[in-house]
DNA sequence: CACTTGACCTGTCCGC
DNA sequence: TGCGGACAGGTCAAGT
């Protein structure tokens, strides 16, 4: 389930690996990972160089030299994993996760022309990887519909607060899931962010008063920068662009955390299902509004 | 328009 | 042990 933490860490991997190389060759397997037709891919990939790795919500987007762009969603358990040309050579030691690829779930085979790979792996094939023009990328109905980068200036409390004004009858949880109000948070940001701000998830939006807004604020844009500086969450598919697993888990307060004692006072955390996911939450920390029950 | 639910998929886990 | 079904949760389409 990459959210931006997860996804930003896989940017900032891919920049240092695959920056500058030179397409060979691309292979894929099942269209809806790849809509591209091959007649695209011979003039617009196969060839092209790497020139530039950006984030916008929880996509990814790699500029090409052809004036090209591979906008890639990782969905729920997506990954892109790069492969040094040192382990297609003779003799080379295997390296745990990495010498397996690709395995059955490696929907897209990317080569350069150093020998290096980048796999797309996604075993349950809702993510896709695909090739648009780079001055339309943008005009995508996905990046149309987002809302603000919630790690930029711009993005204030006040901002937070207009943005949310659409969804006053909802709950807070529904409206942090919804990428239109803010982009980027998904169940494992949305529960830690509301424990933050001592939010009960199933709090109606409208009923928030200005100073909850502004610590759910607060505690989004902590937690995510904190998510990012452990390498993101990895529940079981999630890998870096290393192949590697992030730890943000190990610290997270209440998400896959039920049964276990609140850390701020013991009470222990209760999951029940807010917006038709799972949800996480301490019911001392986060008082449940009337009426809710779990 | 606001809001909710089901579909897209497959691997894992739970109860029988 | 095997097997069906629920579950995991990001986004879009279709429903109320």
């Amino acid at each position: 389930m990459p959210e931006l933490p997860e996804v930003e860490t896989v940017k900032r991997g891919l920049d240092k690996l695959i920056v500058g190389k030179k397409v060979l060759s691309v292979s894929h397997d099942w269209p809806k990972s790849f809509p591209n037709v091959q007649s695209e891919v011979d003039e617009f990939l196969v060839g092209a160089i790497i020139n530039r790795i950006s984030r916008r919500g929880k996509a990814l987007i790699i500029d090409l030299s052809t004036n090209y762009s591979l906008v890639i969603h990782l969905k729920m358990t997506g990954q892109l994993v790069y492969v040094g040309a040192e382990r297609f050579g003779a003799g080379h030691p295997n390296d745990s996760l990495i010498s397996e690829l690709p395995d059955s779930s490696t929907r897209v085979t990317f080569v350069f022309t150093d020998k290096s790979h980048l796999f797309f792996n996604d075993q349950r094939k809702f993510g896709y990887v695909k090739l648009v023009p780079t001055p339309h990328v943008l005009e995508l109905d996905f990046f149309q519909r987002l809302g603000p980068e919630p790690l930029v200036d711009s993005f204030t409390s006040k901002e937070f607060a207009k943005r949310l004004q659409k969804r006053k009858n909802t709950s807070i949880k529904a409206a942090l899931l919804d990428q239109s109000v803010l982009a980027g948070v998904g169940n494992i940001y949305a529960d830690e962010a509301l424990f933050g701000a001592g939010v009960h998830p199933a709090r109606r939006v409208g009923s928030l008063q200005k100073p909850q807004l502004e610590r759910l604020h607060e505690a989004l844009i902590e937690v995510l920068a904190e998510a990012i500086e452990k390498g993101g969450s990895t529940d079981r598919n999630y890998r870096d662009a290393e192949g590697k697993k992030g730890s943000y888990l190990t610290f997270a307060k209440v998400f896959r955390r039920e049964g276990e004692p609140c850390m701020s006072d013991s009470t222990l955390i209760l999951k029940t299902r807010v917006a038709g996911r799972g949800t996480h939450y301490c019911p001392t920390c986060q008082k449940p509004p009337r009426g809710f029950r779990a």
